[in-house]
DNA sequence: GATTTTGGTTTCATTAATTGAAACTTAATC
DNA sequence: GATTAAGTTTCAATTAATGAAACCAAAATC
């Protein structure tokens, strides 16, 4: 049978109950939570009660409803600091942003979808769009599309699967033909634009860093509004941005940066 | 029996591993956290690979390492964005900071620590001090007092117990006796300062977050350099910091913020 | 280069925990 | 006050977790 659940016993149904906590990304009833789960009344009680004592969830008393517990913010920063690429990269992400004086993404793939893992602004007066910890598609963003061309030919096959394709504006790609022939055109200049693809006004240049060894480990970008900055105008950052993802991508390798 | 440990079956003990490899900082190997473990191999090589494949952790294959995974990440941005006072506060918390042109922290109390939840800084020339998700002592930090002088007093006596009074800098509290003699002034005027209690040249002023009907639900402090302001100079942000407390509390009562 | 040690992985019978139908309690609705 | 819905607890059957010990691989030592 076609499982892609994967058999992680107890522990492992229990962690699934947390994304589908997240998935209603407000605080959510214990009847709602039952009527798309596969676990009969009492077992999933069960497990909302542990997670609960655990911190990993909060039991809002008067509401009658779960949350994403606080414990889960302070596991994650820790994960931030020790695990992802953000703190090696910071100095050198910190330099560019000081150079442009533009916003500065720092991204890894996480199972097919963009995953933000830094955001430096060089100004507080515009609402950040991404932020830390938030997941955007790849197809359709800068840095999404600087690490699908990039990784390798089998991989890719996997992922593009994972695509909505969703059209979000109407330069979005909307197949896997055409997003294909974009990457073509990434891999040779090592340089992938959002052509306002994801959310209208908005657009970045943006490259993938690589270790020494040639493996993709993230993509930094440079955000902007449409209004500032076009794509034309947006190549002038080409230069300190290959230089900073270079920088990156060595430490990275220095410091033994893991899978 | 005195049992501290929470009796929540295999899930219970699975979390706590996560714990175990945060505690260390950095990528820690099987044997490590097997010798520090009450678990026999076998088992907590079981864990280790549950909680792995669901990306929880994160092995490094080469250096046969452990460490915190991003789907950590991920959670917990949902969980600041749908779970904590952040999101409400920002408007008043981002007019606070155009207004003082000071860095503005915002923090929740979590198991007698001080939980950062939202740093907005207005400048980006200083190395950033605490960051969203990290944890700080609450005896020698300005949100830190401000929140301890306005939880019931029960509860209070089990949070003293809970703070280590390490002597940070010299002017660290480090008696129980000398901290409530301050949280009583604290209590009086609803202001809090750190006097370099906990890092030197760094000073700040603070404020509890009270919702209406009185609880407490977190506290904002601005923070500087000494050699910027002294303590008395902070107090020139007095009115602003208490009125906006006072909205994000009003705001936060009518959400229903949770316990 | 053979041997021992260390660190990590697998096996399997025993043991203990999870499971879920159903009964129950409480709160909400009519 | 009766009825329905929502949430909680019970308990015997079942299933999964457990951990001692065996095993394997790679490094350290002889």
């Amino acid at each position: 049978m076609n499982k892609p659940v994967k058999n992680d016993g107890t522990v492992g149904k229990a962690l699934e109950i947390l994304d589908a906590v997240a998935m209603y990304e407000r605080p959510v009833r214990f009847s709602e939570l039952l009527e798309q789960s596969p676990y009969p009344k009492a077992t999933l009680y069960r497990f909302l009660q542990t997670l609960t004592n655990q911190k990993f969830l909060e039991y809002d008393q008067t509401a009658g409803t779960y949350s994403l517990g606080i414990r889960l913010m302070r596991l994650a920063h820790t994960a931030w600091k020790t695990a992802s690429l953000a703190p090696i990269a910071r100095p050198h992400t910190e330099q560019l942003v000081a150079k442009v004086g533009e916003t500065v993404h720092l991204a890894q793939l996480d199972n097919g979808q963009v995953l933000f893992i830094d955001k430096l602004r060089a100004t507080d007066r515009f609402q950040t769009l991404a932020q830390v910890g938030q997941v955007a598609p790849a197809y359709c963003t800068g840095v999404g599309k600087a690490m699908l061309a990039f990784i390798a030919p089998k991989r890719l096959q996997i992922v593009l699967q994972q695509q909505s394709f969703y059209k979000f504006t109407p330069a979005t790609h909307t197949s896997v033909a055409s997003l294909n022939q974009e990457l073509e055109c990434v891999r040779k200049d090592g340089i992938a634009f959002d052509r306002e693809e994801h959310e209208q006004g908005i657009n970045s240049i943006a490259t993938p860093i690589l270790s020494s060894s040639g493996r993709l480990i993230g993509a930094i970008s440079i955000a902007t509004a449409t209004n500032r900055f076009d794509c034309e105008a947006l190549m002038q950052f080409k230069g300190s941005l290959l230089e900073t993802a270079k920088k990156i991508g060595e430490d990275a390798t220095s410091w033994q940066f893991p899978s």
